[in-house]
RNA sequence: GCAGGGGUUCCCGAGCGGUCAAAGGGGCAGGACUUAAGAUCCUGUGGCUUAGUGCCUUCGAGAGUUCGAAUCUCUUCCCCUGCACCA
């Protein structure tokens, strides 16, 4: 048969879509008769452009999910909906003076038609898009319950700016000093801005982390970023004034090398109104002071900088040692980490070393590393700062740094000179953008009353269609009949606030509003959401491991404190895929090597580019695209075509209804892993057979049509309804398959391992019940390891053969004789009968022929052997089962 | 440096104690079909050998555990991905 052209799969995949749409087979529906499964990819900005494959690939590792769990039998929310407030649109605004709505309305459209093209089973009844008012008006809503309960704030604060974008970034935006999107350096700047205090939640968003089922990697990236660790603040008197310096650490355990305390350029203790620097020294400080204000803290703590500083005529007197101490003021360390002073090991921190050889501080060693060097340090290579066992440092020596670290936090709290304080790494969430496309936040600004929130009924508080977008700064500003309005309260003259939000708040509940999409008078309906969320299964990429997924979790808890929802999590699975590649790099426009989803689906249609997308690589993984790979799955689907036209109404034989459950099974069994290709290779392999009979089976191919269908749902139906149905196999229920009719006969190597395996465990399970009386053993000489293997897992559970084992094992008789294989099984398992004394097994025999004593035996036995050795691979054949007869 | 993940036969990629010279796909070679291309289908694809078969070498490198290692342990080299003068 001829390859189904381009145009042909055009029309199919039309008409199937149509249809699907059309009775709605899609839809989601709360059925408490039913599990449910809430299937989410993240929601994506609208672009307008075309998908590429990768975008494809994220979108079928989806839907293949989404319809296996249709299909067998969960009731299934899979929406799509549009993150489609954010910069592109105003950019756009700016540069060609389309309105962001058009704009972003518009690219809502077509991004929406090609996602349709795909034939994803979305549940198009609940999309949503962020700019909706409808949608926005509720991120309002949160925010003014937050501003009541004390969890939205503002405050002045340095902020990330990106002169480029024109705006404050969150410091999640804004890692390494760069912005996320335009890549350009970051500055600090002091303004008034909106925060939700994330910080309040940091103890539960770490451990609630151990609740859900994600990548290692995620939950790590997380816990980093919340960096939760236990400090310990220690008081230093400082010689000749009533006031103590607090410095703090989390490695106190070094603390007998302390030379030296360093503080922060901002500490408050150097003030001039506190009066502590001796009046020689002020002079100095105030010009170090000044110095270090013209840098940013990056500058500050650049790697590789010269450390600088100067003595500020204090000392302290380090209470473990007695020794006095001098007090330093530099510019690395800084005030918002700890207490903003820290006390200076030179020996075992590589900041502290270069600052005590510049200023010629002494240091001294206190940790003795791996290399068992002990010599004074002096060089940067010397400096210990990981592992090692502690030295020179009284009731310390000889413990590891770790239990050093413990026992002298001890210590110093009981002798009251330190308290232990628990700190975190994570900031507040800054929400401020200086942005028209985001939701406005909901307060106005009263001379009389102060801050004021804009009353609920009042909500949403639109964003104004009239701005002038060619302004720098926040084109919301020029909008008059927004910014002046009255206050709520004293209805006196007010200014609204002009910031708006950051997209991460709209994507930090959406998946709720799935649920119930259309509400007017709440954000959502409890029970509804309290049915589908939280999100079985997340699926996006993982450059959202520490911003969305974080605002989200947070979120929930609000939430769920609030009393709008039960749960705590929103995403028990998560799910991150891999990136497509091609010619080495991610796809770009600017590199010209991207392949777009219509490329593919005019030439092969657009299920050999979905079966191509899962089959070539695991989803999880990043995929190389290659243009011929796809090839090969376009034969496959060719193949169906073809092996269809050989279908017959009879019935399967043993062989084929072997092979189908042991088809169903494989493929049915991988999804919920996403081990998609092993899901397909059953599937092919199951293909490749029934291509091989004269005649097929439509019982079985229709199954294996219903199996194929989350992969290839355009073809899968249109075979479907060709032979002759009149429902859709998209929603038919997905077959189960009998473990018994799975004939390892017919099975290959591999399987028959795999029933083996659980042959070795039922009589594991049996000799730890002590059950086992005797154990006969028949093997074709091709399995004797095999079947060794067998008896020392039985031995492992049973300590009684297992020393007897042992013995025999030790034996160099036994072990001379290991060349000779059959004989050294036979004498293994007949001196371990003798040996045990408990003479278990009994019968013991290599059979050199397997199949006359097994027939003999068990009565059943066949033994496949090629028919014509020429035509049947000898590696394909197999002589015959182990047989273990547990009685 | 820390954390997470990797290095498999020409390429991509499975396998994770014994039927493993290692699935599947691609590529390549040969064959069938065709006037010919294309498509499709079969066969082969580490080396040496046989009528079936057997043997040797191979899963980044080295060592170890085991009767047996691509698979387990240790050491080592390299690659990717995050975080980072966080005290």
């Amino acid at each position: 048969m001829d390859n189904k052209s381009g145009t042909f799969w055009l029309e199919v995949e039309k008409k199937w879509q149509d249809a699907w749409g059309k009775e709605n087979i899609f839809q989601a529906k709360e059925d408490p008769k039913k599990k449910k499964c809430y299937v989410l990819e993240m929601y994506p900005y609208p672009s307008a452009s075309f998908l590429h494959v990768g975008h494809v690939r994220n979108y079928v590792i989806g839907d293949v999910f989404a319809r296996f769990k249709r299909m067998s039998g969960f009731s299934v929310l899979y929406p799509m909906g549009y993150d489609s407030f954010g910069l592109p649109a105003e950019t756009a605004a700016k540069k060609e003076g389309i309105h962001p709505r058009i704009y972003t309305e518009d690219s809502m459209k077509k991004i929406m038609g090609y996602q349709k093209a795909l034939g994803n089973s979305y549940d198009w009844s609940r999309t949503l898009a962020s700019h909706e008012p409808d949608y926005y008006k509720w991120n309002q809503f949160f925010f003014i319950k937050m501003l009541e309960k004390g969890l939205a704030y503002r405050k002045k604060a340095p902020v990330n700016w990106c002169e480029t974008c024109q705006s404050v970034l969150a410091n999640e935006e804004a890692e390494g000093g760069k912005c996320w999107r335009c890549q350009n350096e970051v500055v600090k700047r002091d303004m008034e801005q909106w925060f939700l205090k994330i910080t309040d939640y940091a103890d539960r968003l770490l451990a609630d982390l151990d609740k859900i089922q994600w990548p290692e990697r995620i939950k790590t990236m997380q816990r980093n970023w919340i960096g939760r660790k236990e400090w310990i603040d220690i008081d230093y008197k400082i010689d000749g004034a009533k006031e103590s310096i607090t410095v703090s650490t989390t490695r106190p355990d070094t603390n007998f090398g302390a030379t030296f305390v360093v503080m922060a350029p901002e500490h408050p203790l150097l003030s001039k109104e506190k009066n502590l620097v001796p009046a020689d020294r002020r002079k100095a400080v105030d010009d170090y002071i000044k110095l270090a204000q013209k840098k940013t803290d990056e500058e500050r703590i650049a790697e590789g900088m010269k450390k600088t500083g100067v003595f500020t005529g204090l000392y302290c007197v380090n209470q473990l040692t007695k020794k006095k101490m001098p007090i330093w003021v530099t510019d690395f360390v800084l005030l918002n980490v700890g207490t903003g002073a820290v006390v200076g090991v030179p020996g075992h921190d590589i900041r502290d070393f270069e600052f005590a050889k510049e200023f010629g501080l002494p240091v001294i060693r206190v940790v003795v590393g791996k290399d068992g060097d002990k010599s004074e340090i002096t060089k940067k290579e010397q400096v210990q700062e990981e592992e090692g066992t502690m030295i020179n440092s009284g009731f310390l020596d000889g413990m590891n740094i770790h239990d050093a670290t413990k026992k002298v936090m001890d210590y110093l709290e009981e002798k009251g000179w330190g308290r232990r304080t628990i700190r975190y790494k994570i900031r507040d969430w800054m929400i401020s953008r200086q942005r028209y496309w985001g939701t406005p936040i909901p307060v106005v600004y009263c001379d009389k009353c102060g801050v004021v929130a804009a009353p609920e009924k009042e909500l949403p508080v639109l964003l104004p269609e009239k701005v002038n977008f060619k302004v720098t700064g926040n084109p919301l500003a020029t909008s008059e009949e927004f910014v002046n309005t009255k206050c709520p309260k004293c209805k006196g003259k007010a200014k609204r606030e002009t910031d708006t939000m950051g997209g991460f708040v709209d994507s930090s509940w959406y998946f709720l509003r799935y649920c119930d999409n259309k509400n007017k008078t709440k954000p959502f309906d409890e029970k509804k959401v309290n049915y589908w969320v939280p999100v079985d299964q997340y699926i996006g990429g993982a450059e959202h491991a520490v911003m969305h997924l974080i605002y989200a979790r947070f979120f929930v808890k609000v939430l769920k404190d609030f009393g709008y929802i039960k749960f705590d999590e929103p995403f028990q699975k998560l799910f991150n895929q891999g990136i497509v590649y091609k010619d080495g790099a991610k796809m770009s426009k600017s590199k010209g090597n991207v392949v777009f989803q219509t490329d593919i689906s005019a030439k092969y249609g657009i299920d050999t580019a979905r079966l191509f997308l899962m089959f070539v690589s695991s989803p999880d993984k990043q995929m190389e695209w290659s243009d011929e790979g796809i090839e090969g799955s376009s034969r496959i689907i060719n193949r169906f075509f073809r092996v269809a036209e050989k279908i017959k109404s009879v019935k399967s034989d043993k062989k084929t209804i072997s092979k189908l459950n042991m088809a169903i099974k494989e493929a049915g069994n991988n999804v919920d892993t996403f081990d998609y290709p092993k899901s397909i290779i059953a599937i092919s392999d199951f293909l490749n057979y029934l291509d091989s009979l004269e005649v097929v089976p439509k019982d079985s191919f229709e199954t294996l049509l219903k199996i194929v269908s989350p992969f290839c749902p355009h073809m899968a139906e249109e075979i479907w309804h060709e032979l002759g149905n009149k429902s859709f196999v998209s929603i038919a229920e997905w077959p189960k398959f009998d473990e018994k009719l799975i004939d390892v006969q017919f099975e290959k190597i591999d399987s028959v391992i795999y029933s083996l395996r659980s042959d070795i465990i039922r009589v594991k399970q049996l000799a730890k019940l002590e059950k086992v009386t005797k154990v006969k053993l028949f093997v074709a000489p091709e399995w004797k390891w095999k079947a060794l293997g067998i008896v020392q897992s039985v031995c492992k559970e049973r300590p009684d053969f297992g020393a007897a084992m042992k013995a025999l094992m030790a034996d160099a008789e036994m072990k001379k004789r290991g060349g000779d294989v059959p004989t050294f099984l036979k004498t293994a398992m007949n001196r371990l009968s003798e040996t045990s004394g408990l003479a278990k097994f009994d019968e013991v025999a290599v059979l050199n022929s397997a199949k006359p004593a097994l027939e003999k035996e068990f009565g059943v036995v066949e033994i496949i052997k090629a028919e014509d050795s020429k035509e049947v691979k000898a590696k394909n054949a197999f002589p015959g089962k182990p047989a273990l007869l547990i009685e």
